[in-house]
DNA sequence: CCATAAATTCGATATTATTCGAAATATGGG
DNA sequence: CCCATATTTCGAATAATATCGAATTTATGG
């Protein structure tokens, strides 16, 4: 990875929005959700989340698709995954570090209803 | 850690300039290096360098101590561990993940000289 | 003290990011 | 087609960040 898309995933996740989309969707697993679940979820007016959601997925960090009329936004776990594996490298200290592995959550759904 | 202090520190580091700066110092491990002296490695005008150094300690990343009339300025490995949990944990899916231990490289001064 | 060195603070400017209402675009069903 | 829904695009105001020269502060050695 370079040090500019990592920058450029940096600053996609340093902002309050931009965390909480991407905490909320990672926690959604593969599955995704929908924008407008998103905007529900967080309280949020359509037209910024939208530019947070484009942040994030230029920045390599969630992936889109359709389904229906619906747009479905993931987290792109490869992506952090990656990011992980540059900031253990560089900015850690010691080079080789034990492989960090983003991966879903065990239930892809929702977190557990208790 | 709170997401606002993750946000705070991801900011921080999201900048071309900084993350040069906290590699250059994740290099030179808890000696750390004069201001001077990353001005010099990375070329910039002292007050620029002073603003993102002054980011970089607001967000907990750098300590700062003072020899005789130079400050110097250290990677604070702590930090950047918690960080890197706070992601792991928040932002990768699983939670529990082997920690990532931030260290100073093998040698506390300058990157082995080959 | 004084000169010098090291770094910061000030200040003015330029650039980039954020917010969000209103209008536009797509999609699917009847 | 037409309507309703889901989301994006546009635009324009506001706010936050970045840049860096010049002046200032802090510390040292003679």
């Amino acid at each position: 990875m370079q040090a500019a898309q990592a920058i450029t995933a940096l600053g996609a996740l340093a902002h309050e929005t931009r965390l909480a989309v991407f905490r909320l969707l990672v926690q959604h697993g593969p599955e995704g959700l929908p924008a407008g679940a998103i905007a529900q979820a967080l309280d949020l007016p359509p037209s910024s989340l939208t530019f947070h959601l484009q942040h994030l997925t230029r920045a390599g960090l969630l992936t889109q698709r359709r389904a229906a009329r619906q747009l479905i936004y993931a987290a792109d776990f490869a992506a952090m995954n990656t990011l992980l594996g540059y900031l253990s490298e560089n900015c850690c200290g010691r080079g080789a570090v034990p492989a960090i592995a983003c991966s879903p959550p065990a239930s892809t759904e929702a977190p557990a209803p208790r």
